[in-house]
DNA sequence: ACAGCCATGTAACTTGTTACATGATTTT
DNA sequence: AAAATCATGTAACAAGTTACATGGCTGT
C-alpha cells in the first residue's frame, strides 16, 4: 500500500500529472526505489476507481493533472495520523526462510546464515559508507542500516539458539501434531527422497 | 514468494497433502502467521503450473498428496543456498512513509514519529513478555523484537536529523527539479486546498 | 535525421489474500 | 442431532511490477 498511499499524499498537496509524482516520489524517497511508470498511471486509475482522485482535462502541454477528492484527503489524514502496525500483516521474508530452514531436516542452517551474514555484512558495510544526498536520501539510509544491524544481531542468537538446541529440526514423517494419517505417499516419477 | 517457497521447502522432504502443508508452515512459523486454507490450494496450483510440484492420485481417505518434481528440488536448493538480498525490492512501509512525510510541507512528522514509537514501544514490551513456546516461535520472536528495536533506534535517529534540517519540507509546487512546467492546475471541484 | 528523454497509456502477469461452497468425519 | 473440525476446491480481487506501443519535443 506504500505507493499508493504515498502518491495520494503527494496529490494532497495540489494537483499532479503522472510523471511528475514519480519524480516527487523518487525524491521524496532519496531516489532508493525507482517506479516503473507504467505504475504510476496503473495507481492513479485504481485510486479513481475508489473515488480518491479525480482526473482533470489535459492542458495545452496535454498534461494530464489528477487531484484528490474530499475522501482522498481524509484517507491521507488517516494514514499520516496511524502508525504503521507490524506483525499481523507484514511477513519477514528472511525469518520465514530461516524459521523454516532450522525446523526442516536436512537443511542446513548453519550455511545458510553464514551467506545471509556475509550479505547483510556487505550491506550495512556499503551503506555506512555510501554518502547520502539529501534528507530523504538519509532517511531511508538510516532505516536500511539499523535493518541490517537487527538482522546481524538476529542471525547470531539464531546460531547460539540452535547451537543450544540440538533437536531443533522437526520431521515432517515424524510428527506427532501431524493432522491425520501416516507418513507421506510415495509418488513413483519425480519425487525427491524424503529424508 | 515466501509462502510459496516455504510450502515447497516442505515438500521436498516429501508428499504432503493441503491440509498438512498448512500445518506444517504454521509450526515452522511459530503459528505467526496464520495462512488462509484457501490459499494453500491456490499457492500448489501455481507451483504445478510451473512445474515444480505434481499432483497425485486421491488416496482412500480422499487426501490429495502432492509431490514436488526435480526443478522443484533445485529451485529450493537455490533457495537454502542463497541470502535474502533486501534493497532493490524490498520495500520498507515506515520508511516510506516518514520519509515522505518528513518531506512534504503541511505534514506533522513528529507526530507521526511519536505515535510510530509508542506503537513500535508496545509492540518490543510484548514480544519480550511474551513467553515463545518452541524453537520456531522463539525464532520468529527474536527477529520481530530485533526488527522494532531497530525501527525505535531509527525514529531517535529520524527525530534528531528533523531537528538539525529546519528547512526539511520540499514544497511540490516549488521544486526546482520538478521536470516541466509551472504550478499545478487548481481543480474546481473537489480538489482540497494546496499548501 | 536521429537519438533520447518526456509523457500517457494498455495488457498481462505475479504473489498474496479472502469469501464462499461443499462434503466427510469427529466430538459433544 | 448439532457443532466443530478436516479437507478440497473455486472465484474474485488487491497491490505491485514489467513490457510494450505511441507520440511529442529537444539536442546533436
Amino acid at each position: 500500500m506504500s505507493v499508493r498511499q504515498s502518491l495520494l499524499a503527494i496529490l494532497d498537496q495540489g494537483p499532479c500529472y503522472g510523471y511528475q509524482l514519480r519524480h516527487e516520489f523518487d525524491r521524496r524517497t532519496g531516489s532508493t526505489w525507482r517506479l516503473n511508470v507504467g505504475q504510476i498511471y496503473n495507481t492513479l486509475e485504481r485510486l479513481e476507481r475508489d473515488g480518491l482522485v479525480g482526473r482533470g482535462e489535459a492542458d495545452e502541454q496535454g498534461h494530464v493533472y489528477w487531484h484528490i477528492t474530499d475522501a482522498g484527503s481524509a484517507e491521507v489524514a488517516r494514514w499520516f495520523s496511524s502508525p504503521v502496525v507490524r506483525g499481523e500483516a507484514a511477513r519477514d521474508e528472511l525469518a520465514i526462510k530461516l524459521a523454516v530452514a532450522a525446523t526442516l531436516p536436512g537443511v542446513d542452517a548453519g550455511a545458510l546464515i553464514r551467506a545471509q551474514r556475509s550479505e547483510s555484512e556487505a550491506r550495512a558495510r556499503s551503506l555506512r559508507e555510501a554518502p547520502s544526498d539529501g534528507l530523504a536520501a538519509a532517511l531511508i539510509a538510516d532505516a536500511m542500516l539499523f535493518s541490517a544491524e537487527a538482522e546481524l544481531r538476529w542471525l547470531d542468537r539464531v546460531e547460539q539458539r540452535l547451537s543450544e538446541h540440538p533437536h531443533h529440526a522437526i520431521g515432517v514423517e515424524l510428527s506427532a501434531e501431524r493432522p491425520k494419517r501416516g507418513r507421506p505417499v510415495k509418488s513413483d516419477s519425480t519425487a525427491s527422497s524424503p529424508v
